[in-house]
DNA sequence: ACCCAGGCGGGCG
DNA sequence: CGCCCGCATGGG
């Protein structure tokens, strides 16, 4: 049973809701540009710039793809986007009460996304004790600054890739500054340096989720949350449940009468009570309290 | 003006 | 261990 199929140049897919997922602060969408009002979405992919359209609904929609390498796009979009994700046993497993159970009808068809790992682990470095706005402004910095240029088959420049760590060797904590990172930088340059020649994030992705946040918790600026989120949205590891200051605050309210709970107590509720999507169940719970 | 943001490392008891 | 503190910077 497949919950997409795809056409010549995309995919129709069932439970697939393009602005929720981008609208729920995961890696891509630090970077990624997205016309609500057109439904169209353009992000950089290794050394391909991508274009998709979402047409249709939450429930069935189609995903018209644009891009001079269309196998390549697909392949990219429908790992990405999670396609291959059984929501509605997703949906099933997680929906144990009626707080999850509205913020599924709010937010249906987001999905937990797929990306580099490496980029994930920027993203999410530069996340702590900042605001998603800002975020945004500070990656899309980067790559202008820092990301390789794209070509297209004539060797015309048609946009920016995504830094990879190499890309950042040699810059320094003052140019990461310059983007906005501020207090970040060091870590950025920290972390720079240690994938780049001590940690290959690339061999990670058959390891299990406790080996993979050991080794992540290594990098300097990398603590217990942002490794659940680089497992969780970089290596597609379910189990993983970044507990951020909106979960906590959620989690308290909602299943503990507003008691105040140890990180700890709170992974192993969520772990009992989700499994084994806890991660999907994080993020509507991060979205539905981001936006109440 | 003032406050806060998808936390983290370091220092202390 | 647990707790507390400082941290750069842009937007509300």
């Amino acid at each position: 049973m497949k919950y997409y199929t795809a056409t010549s140049n995309g995919f129709r897919i069932k439970d697939f809701d393009l602005r929720h997922t981008i609208e729920s602060a995961q890696p891509l969408t630090f970077h990624a540009d997205y016309n609500l009002a057109e439904g169209t979405l353009e992000y950089a992919a290794g050394d391909k710039v991508i274009r998709a359209v979402c047409l249709g609904n939450s429930k069935e929609c189609t995903v018209r793809l644009h891009s001079n390498d269309m196998a390549f796009a697909k392949k990219e979009f429908a790992k990405r986007f999670a396609l291959n994700d059984d929501m509605e046993r997703i949906y099933a497993r997680i929906s144990t009460d009626q707080f999850v159970v509205s913020a599924i009808e709010r937010y249906h068809g987001m999905r937990v996304t797929m990306n580099d790992p490496w980029e994930t682990t920027l993203c999410f470095i530069m996340s702590q004790y900042n605001n998603v706005k800002r975020i945004r402004l500070i990656i899309k910095r980067f790559v202008s600054e820092f990301g390789p240029e794209i070509l297209d088959g004539d060797g015309k420049t048609v946009g920016k890739g995504f830094p990879s760590s190499g890309d950042l060797i040699g810059r320094t904590e003052a140019d990461f500054r310059g983007c906005g990172a501020g207090f970040r930088a060091k870590y950025i340059k920290s972390a720079a340096d240690y994938c780049t020649n001590n940690l290959d994030l690339y061999k990670l992705h058959n390891k299990s989720y406790d080996k993979i946040k050991e080794e992540l918790m290594r990098i300097s600026g990398v603590g217990d949350k942002v490794a659940d989120c680089i497992a969780l949205m970089g290596y597609g590891k379910m189990e993983a449940f970044p507990i951020d200051v909106w979960v906590k605050r959620t989690l308290e309210g909602v299943y503990f009468d507003g008691k105040k709970k140890k990180i700890g107590d709170l992974h192993r509720f969520a772990e009992e009570r989700w499994r084994p999507y806890a991660g999907y169940a994080q993020q509507y719970i991060f979205h539905g309290a981001r936006n109440m």
